[in-house]
DNA sequence: CTACATGCAAAAAATTTGCACCACC
DNA sequence: GGTGGTGCAAATTTTTTGCATGTAG
């Protein structure tokens, strides 16, 4: 039993066994097709619900790109990355950005007095094969 | 006729005014009902594509935030600004960050040679008002 | 008179809900 | 034995597509 009052069973196993692996966010028919591959039945109505338990438990995100589709990270502590999003080939890549916040952008949170949780940073661009 | 062969009708014309007005990202509903307030009758399809068309022409941005929507804004010229999303109360404040990319963020792009053509950065988290 | 715009209906896709049943603690 | 997990079907919501018609350039 994790915290939450959330079971480990093995389609939550094998959920966060994808995500781990390939780093990259998938859209919730990608992750049905990966269990599919790894021969592990799992209704879509279950990933569902078990992708909307792990976020709550924050072991994966939810992230956006340019299009309207829903996709799912695995959340790895200490290591908070940002996507270069190809507009071209679609490749998403991974950057670990030095330091978390900009010294500036921290100033203009506080005198909003907004308290972050959480945030997005994404690019979209043309990838090195791409833009030549 | 604008460029990239569209033209400017009254359906259009009043998105865009919609949009510039609230100056905040808008679902496809609340876009439909704020036609309808301004007794401007578009059908749902419509609006679909002409968002559709307006993000081809730069004039508007998609922009998803934690949920399952999406949403546009106007894509004001200049002043690329960011938000403030308050997981709590729902309410969306715009920033404006005194600079557009943090100097080490920059290195790193190069470094991965790609070529940003738009980045999206929003935070999520509690409001002034919700935090207390 | 041609290309874009629109509305309507239908299809397709994505997501949620209700209910019954199962299984772990 | 009660709480969470799962599957299935159905409902709902969101988005797309096809087609006929209208209309501005």
């Amino acid at each position: 039993m994790t915290k939450n009052n959330t079971r480990t069973t093995p389609i939550r196993t094998a959920i966060l066994e994808i995500l781990s692996k390939i780093k990259k966010p998938l859209t919730t028919q990608e992750i049905l097709c990966a269990l599919d591959k790894k021969n592990i039945n799992a209704n879509k109505t279950t990933v569902y619900r078990q992708l909307e338990s792990l976020k709550k438990n924050h072991l994966v995100n939810e992230v956006h790109f340019n299009d309207r589709n829903t996709r799912y990270e695995i959340n790895e502590e200490g290591s908070h990355h940002h996507h270069l999003v190809c507009i071209k080939c679609k490749k998403v890549d991974d950057i670990s950005l030095p330091e978390d916040l900009h010294d500036q952008e921290k100033i203009v949170l506080k005198k909003n007095n907004f308290k972050v949780l959480q945030h997005y940073l994404e690019f979209f661009g043309l990838c090195k094969n791409c833009h030549k």
